[in-house]
DNA sequence: AACGTTTTTTAGCCTACCCTAACAATTTTC
DNA sequence: GAAAATTGTTAGGGTAGGCTAAAAAACGTT
């Protein structure tokens, strides 16, 4: 039930990867499109044909596959969304990053657009934000690190915020 | 594909459903859980004698439905989940209530417990923060509805930070 | 240009989950 | 306490998206 209409969760899989592929590989097989989404080769051409006939591949029986100027729409805002939550989880929440990229790859099919473009102006606000930016970032480590914050620690804190002439 | 393991999108939103059912009205019925899910009555109990297998639920045809041990604990994890991606849509990137409420529904199988916990943190951290807290929150907004920010708005805004003392 | 290898497609099968319509049990009402 | 209304289950059907195994096409090598 992804976020956005028209396209299942699986057959955006498809897209992004192929995205990936054309970038990579110039262009994309179906027997590397099974491999990256670790299924059977037999399972991709009913899935290929399918995005063909919705329009977002140019699909034709045992040739390449390109993306249509539709299906590159498509791929690259999934791959915007993916990358717009892995950056979140990866820098402003700081996991992990093989946690960060498996959840960023099953959150991007449930955020729509209006989310995510709030998500990067948060990601950037925080970044350009004197009250926040790295060192606050960084004080949210030490916070979850000690499980707390110390009052002590505030004063200082403060003060080290780059003033803003 | 959820985040954990062993149950559904589709389950995970049957025992979410449930919980609230036993919260609100004692007890759930079949009918309920299917006006809930907003799905036929001849549906639900496939799965419900699916989650019955599973240990999550106490079915008994013909009779009302509670969650056992297991089934609560997970329907209270899924619940905590939802709750949490929506104050942070919410309160944070302030998205409107709508919104953020039917995709903190779809995130909710999608992220999984370190992540959750991060973010409950990061919640905290933020409205607890003397360098953040609801002002900064506000700047955002402001920052978002100008579509940035005006340096000259920095000096102000970091000497209005409540100081520690 | 023909053989063997690799890649792709086909065909048939399976699971999850939804649907509708008909049937069965339960509950309510008089 | 029996008829009517409500609720729950069954049965049969559909779609999506995986799987395997076998057939077909394309490619590479000599």
């Amino acid at each position: 039930m992804p976020a956005d209409r028209g396209l299942s969760e699986s057959l955006e899989n498809y897209l992004e990867v192929i995205l990936d592929l054309e970038r990579t590989q110039k262009v994309a097989r179906a027997k590397e499109i099974a491999e990256r989404l670790q299924i059977q080769p037999g399972s991709v051409t009913g899935a290929l044909k399918n995005l063909g006939e919705k329009g977002y591949i140019h699909y034709e029986p045992y040739s390449y596959i390109t993306l249509t100027a539709k299906g590159r729409r498509r791929a690259e805002e999934i791959t915007y969304r993916h990358r717009t939550l892995n950056s979140f989880l990866l820098n402003v929440l700081q996991i992990d990053p093989q946690t960060a990229e498996e959840t960023a790859c099953r959150m991007e099919h449930a955020i729509d657009k209006k989310t995510i473009d709030r998500l990067v102006r948060f990601i950037d606000f925080i970044f350009t934000c004197p009250r926040a930016g790295e060192e606050w970032i960084q004080s949210f480590a030490d916070y979850c690190a000690t499980g707390g914050r110390k009052k002590t620690d505030c004063g200082p804190c403060i003060r080290s915020i780059p003033s803003a002439e």
